[in-house]
DNA sequence: CTTTGTGCAAAGGCTTTGCATGCTT
DNA sequence: AAGCATGCAAAGCCTTTGCACAAAG
């Protein structure tokens, strides 16, 4: 699976209309700290008596990761995942047991890629870096 | 976009019969050294006049893929792409405009990822990087 | 001869688009 | 009042599945 690494240019965030619906999203995102899925959140939005349509909910994470106030990430499957933007750039060490994710930081990488994108004469660069594993709990099975 | 980890677990490579078409497909695939959709492959086999049904080109890189034959990443439009295995461990910088990619080993990193899962007690660990950017070309439109 | 592979057509799943209506500003 | 936002339905893509036929071993 793939992180869209931190929204460099977050740009000028374009201005959007403040609707509930919209209010509702970004509530609902704001109680996770992991990755849904667009269907998810509508589904979880109708069963707490705050329907919004799916379509909605396509066009409002679209607005927002254009504003670049959420990540992105393409599951294996290809179906995306939406999350809160976190407050620094990291990456994930991520279950491949049970999914659990775990946060990291790593400037050592970060610097690593700078450099690689630097000696090819790339510029403005970005990075995507996914780490997965078995968690010290899915190893007891 | 993300890169699945050199399949570690190549397992049991299941019997596969010979056929024109499977044949045709991995030869595609070896006049590539990058990354192609299932579409791309298919569109190709029959402009060569060596048409190969969509649904046998899928087939095949699936259970190519199984047995750990080639490489396959999902791009951030939720499509799949190809790739025969290279013969190292390494990644990719891509460029942003034109596309074109770069291939980059990296021990830094390597280890640098197999602290991070190690610190955390995941086991079994494999990674995926993307490093993107500008190439020297595109820079200069 | 038996089993696996092929290919067409159709279905599935996620996401986007068209368009009329409703709400924000 | 003007314009973006919403939501339903329908269309678009990529991919998988059902099924009958062909090919491989």
């Amino acid at each position: 699976m793939e992180t869209s690494a931190p929204n460099p240019a977050q740009s000028s965030a374009t201005y959007r209309r403040n609707t509930k619906q919209r209010t509702a999203i970004v509530a609902m995102l704001s109680s996770f700290d992991d990755f849904r899925s667009a269907q998810q959140i509508h589904d979880l939005l109708t069963e707490r008596d705050n329907p919004v349509g799916l379509t909605t909910v396509y066009r409002a994470l679209q607005a927002l990761a254009a504003d670049g106030a959420i990540d992105v990430i393409i599951a294996d499957d290809g179906e995306a995942r939406y999350r809160l933007c976190s407050r620094g750039h990291h990456h994930h060490l991520v279950c491949r047991g049970c999914g659990s994710t775990v946060e990291v930081a790593g400037p050592t990488v970060e610097r690593w890629a700078a450099k690689v994108a630097a000696e090819h004469g790339f510029t403005e660069p970005e990075h995507t870096i996914e780490i997965s594993g078995l968690c010290p709990n899915c190893q007891a099975n």
